[in-house]
DNA sequence: CTCCATTGTGAACGGCGTCCACAATGGAGT
DNA sequence: ACTCCATTGTGGACGCCGTTCACAATGGAG
């Protein structure tokens, strides 16, 4: 079904040649569907055509498989951002193009939240994963995570002179916070319930309390 | 140890004589040591002294004991809030003491997040539980709970002449965006180290973005 | 062509949530 | 005071989970 490669997939042959990459996606597809708690090690095996055990030869527990998911839904939670900053039209002004590359992670972001809320979730279930050493597995077609993105908007900002210098330092905490918790709020919270163009108008409006409040 | 009435508690007897509240008990110490997740059936029955399938005769199922935790986790942060709120010192200028309210909702939230995360995080762990029918179970001694706190808190920021009309629609979602998002940034995110210094001066400069912003 | 590190298998353990049938209990109604 | 029975707790079982151990198949290095 799956179609694991090499043909019809691992059955004729003891080896099955790519189970690490199997079991990803099959994790990866549970968290889509299901959030982080559905990343259950048997069912990616199942799935895999291969025997329970056969997973602690790839990954040293269910917390490495789900960590691995979690990075690749950070990295596409990057790639979507990253879209979302591609989307935008040229633009003559720098500041105007500045504002508008940071305004399009917040939007990237929530839509991403909204569109993906299973892969989403898990990319935040794992602590302190949001960037680190080993970065590039949890970064974007670009080669940068989802903070690294909103770090180089802000940037942006400071150098196309719309955010003051001196108000840059922790500036990424503060507007992470409101984006992460709109997100939060949009799939988990009361305005799980709300329609497409009402939760668009509510991220315009907490980007721009962002903007004019940083 | 826990004195569940019935001067030695529920051995000696056949019946438990408060088995709920012995169990709700038992959910509410593991959630706050191991959030959510660690609240796990068979072992609340173990610590109340009783087989597991007794907790059935109280709670439908291990959800609805979860259930019964966030709620009582929501009410104790809304009495943190209130706390927070009472301990302010008295002003004589309506405007001010509006403001101070308000940014204590914010500082109240943010402290209970850092104090009680396993709480914190229980108390956000089914969706859609901050308000609702019954939600008296989920309120503080004031009998709000703290979304009800926050709206109050806004509601008071328009009286005072703080906040123009046109504003006030959504800003309790604008609001909870920022401090929840903070929060949860303090207790699993990159912030999850810092001390309690810094941890006080950002969640300020947020509640300062917050209340600039809106 | 042989050896052996790598990769998958089989069986088992303890823990979990949950269900069923059964036993103890103590208050309501006589 | 006694009986009945709804309530509350017990014992045992099922299927699922993560995880471990000993063993078997494999295929590339020598």
């Amino acid at each position: 079904m799956t179609g694991t490669m090499a043909g019809r997939a691992g059955r004729a042959t003891y080896r099955h040649g790519d189970l690490r990459h199997a079991l990803l996606a099959a994790g990866i597809e549970m968290a889509r569907t299901g959030g982080p708690e559905a990343v259950v090690l048997r069912e990616a095996t199942r799935r895999a055509g291969v025997a329970p055990n056969a997973a602690y030869r790839h990954f040293r527990d269910r917390a490495a498989l789900l960590g691995a998911v979690s990075d690749a839904a950070l990295g596409a939670l990057a790639a979507a951002i990253e879209a979302e900053q591609a989307a935008l039209p040229a633009s003559g002004d720098p500041a105007a193009a500045a504002r508008a590359r940071f305004r399009a992670v917040g939007t990237g972001y929530v839509r991403f939240a909204r569109a993906e809320p299973g892969l989403f979730r898990t990319a935040f279930s794992i602590p302190d994963n949001l960037d680190g050493d080993d970065a590039a597995a949890r970064a974007g077609p670009g080669g940068r995570t989802p903070f690294g993105l909103l770090t180089d908007a802000l940037d942006g900002l400071v150098g196309a002179g719309l955010l003051p210098p001196g108000r840059r330092s922790g500036a990424e905490y503060l507007a992470w916070s409101a984006v992460h918790g709109l997100a939060t709020l949009l799939i988990d919270g009361p305005l799980r319930a709300v329609d497409d163009e009402t939760a668009e108008q509510i991220g315009h409006s907490l980007v721009e309390m962002v903007d004019h409040g940083l």
